[in-house]
RNA sequence: UCCCCUGUAGCUCAAUUGGUAGAGCGAGCGGCUGUUAACCGCUAGGUUGCUGGUUCGAGUCCAGCUGGGGGAGCCA
């Protein structure tokens, strides 16, 4: 392997180990000199949130040329041996018998990162090195857990996941803008008869976008193959400015067949639960300095929620809540009655102050819904759900679909919905079909849930919004 | 897209009723110490986002533009 033993592994192990030789490869932290004659070097290479000292001792050839030149940032290799640290903060250390620069930070001055606390702000105009610093190596290592996570819990529950096109060519659900993709030429498109851009000549021979959800194309392999899932990227061209919103982002979508509204949110409060324990075991580091200096409540805040069940609410349910909270004083800028769609002041209220947790929203009227949401007996409201989260808001938004054809058809003629767009849809409700349910939960949602990070684009790697795509 | 806030040194922020800019950190140099977000001293650094206006005088007030943030809508 071209790279040293990874810190992590050196984290891990006790004291026996010392007297061994390793290789550290990885970036300068910080430097200290000390004229007793050694500098302290702080090394991290990304595999731990903890960086790890090395003792250069100022008998190395090039110390004087260059390891007292070393500052943060810089890219270095180093050899030596394994000792117990005389210093307080770290029980083993290195004490170096070689320290060859890899690569230089050409401008000190300049460097963006600097040992000290950076506004997140700040980082997101050089997203290109903020992975270097504490709080987003450790968003690496969290997001790639819970990535991870999420696989092993669908694999290991007989899932098999799918991999639902990014490039689609129907508006299927209406769930917002969409990106067009085109090889036509936008200077000089061709026109047909009536004067609009003539799509048949593009790439596809049709128009055709980035997937705003994998949900229809995952439902049809769902009825197949009974349990799926999909998770990529995501698209949406919505003009959202918020901290909750990403014009790319990744969406984790679960389809189950056989399967009804209350299957759906178990696989749900199962699923997650799964992944926040996985969080709490294996990112113990990471986690702890999210704790310290994000957000104290955080760990609690998992501990809690796997421990506890899921609060469950129907909608009807949380109207009567909300009503009774304004007979109460509570006091919201939109008014609550049955029929509305919930804003977010009143998911807030429900999350943050009636529940203090995560809570499912179920059962919601039928005209506020999308058209493949099953319709329920009283024919008022469709077996749809919602997971509210206290501080992010909606993670998870689901349902149970609609496999009854007639009553599909009827709900595609009352939005104004073309069937034969929808064509093989509406198979799966002629051959074979089959209750089925599915939801998509946001990932970067997730994250911002379990880190108590306050903006989803600081918890993707490149966050693209509206004019910036700097990256 | 709408509403609100905001843009001063590499970074985080100051600058009284408009009176021509300061600190900490970082960086460079020196000192000290098995140091650990080390400590002490010295040095360098800014056409105050851009354009225009009001004024004897604008970082400060006004207008437009532009960047950033928060909230709303939409959603995940």
């Amino acid at each position: 392997m071209p790279t040293g033993t990874p810190i992590a592994s050196l984290i891990a192990s006790d004291a026996s180990a010392a007297g061994t030789s390793i290789e550290l490869t990885g970036w300068v932290r910080t430097r200290r000199d000390s004229k007793a004659g050694i500098s302290f070097i702080q090394i991290s290479d990304g595999s731990c949130f903890d960086a790890f000292q090395i003792v250069a001792p100022s008998d190395l050839a090039n110390y004087e040329s260059e390891v007292l030149k070393l500052t943060t940032g810089c890219a270095i290799r180093c050899r030596g041996e394994l000792v117990e640290s005389r210093g307080k903060g770290q029980s083993l250390e290195m004490k170096a018998v070689e320290i060859e620069v890899v690569g230089w930070v050409e401008d000190p001055d300049s460097y963006p990162l600097q040992p000290k606390r950076h506004s997140f702000e700040y980082l997101r105009e050089v997203a290109h090195l903020r992975p270097r610093s504490n709080t987003f190596g450790a968003i690496g290592r969290v997001r790639h857990c819970l990535a991870m996570a999420v696989h092993r819990y669908f694999h290991e529950n007989g899932f098999l996941w799918i991999h639902t096109p990014i490039v689609t060519a129907n508006d299927c659900e209406g769930a917002g803008e969409m990106f067009r993709i085109s090889t036509l030429d936008m200077m000089n498109a061709p026109r047909n008869e009536d004067g609009q851009v003539d799509f048949s000549q593009d790439f596809f021979g049709r128009e055709s976008h980035l997937t705003v959800s994998g949900q229809l194309n995952v439902e049809t392999w769902c009825c197949a193959l009974s349990k799926v899932y999909t998770f990529g990227p995501t698209f949406r061209a919505e003009n959202s400015n918020t901290s909750r919103h990403l014009a790319e982002f990744w969406m984790i979508e679960p389809e189950i067949a056989f399967a009804d509204l209350t299957d759906n949110a178990d696989l749900a409060e199962s699923m997650l639960k799964y992944l926040f324990k996985a969080l709490l075991e294996e990112r113990q580091d990471d986690m702890a300095f999210f704790q310290q200096r994000i957000d104290k409540t955080c760990i609690d805040r998992l501990e809690k929620f796997i421990e506890s069940s899921f609060e469950r609410m129907e909608y009807t349910e949380a109207i009567s809540k909300l009503e009774k909270a304004v007979a109460g004083g509570k006091k919201f800028e939109f008014p609550v009655s049955w029929g509305i769609d919930l804003q977010s002041e009143h998911e807030r209220y429900l999350t943050e102050e009636l529940v203090g947790r995560p809570v499912v929203v179920m059962n919601y009227p039928k005209d506020i819904k999308a058209f493949y949401m099953r319709v329920n007996d009283d024919e008022k409201t469709v077996a749809a759900m919602d997971v509210l989260a206290p501080g992010i808001g909606e993670i998870i938004g689901g349902a149970q679909r609609e496999e009854r054809l007639d009553v599909l058809d009827a709900r595609l003629d009352e939005m104004g919905l073309p069937k034969e767009d929808y064509w093989w849809y509406r198979d799966l409700r002629r051959y074979g079909t089959v209750p089925h349910a599915g939801f998509g939960l946001g990932f970067e949602r997730t994250i911002v849930y379990a880190t108590g990070m306050a903006n989803v684009r600081d918890v993707i790697p490149f966050p693209r919004t509206a004019n910036n795509a700097e990256f």
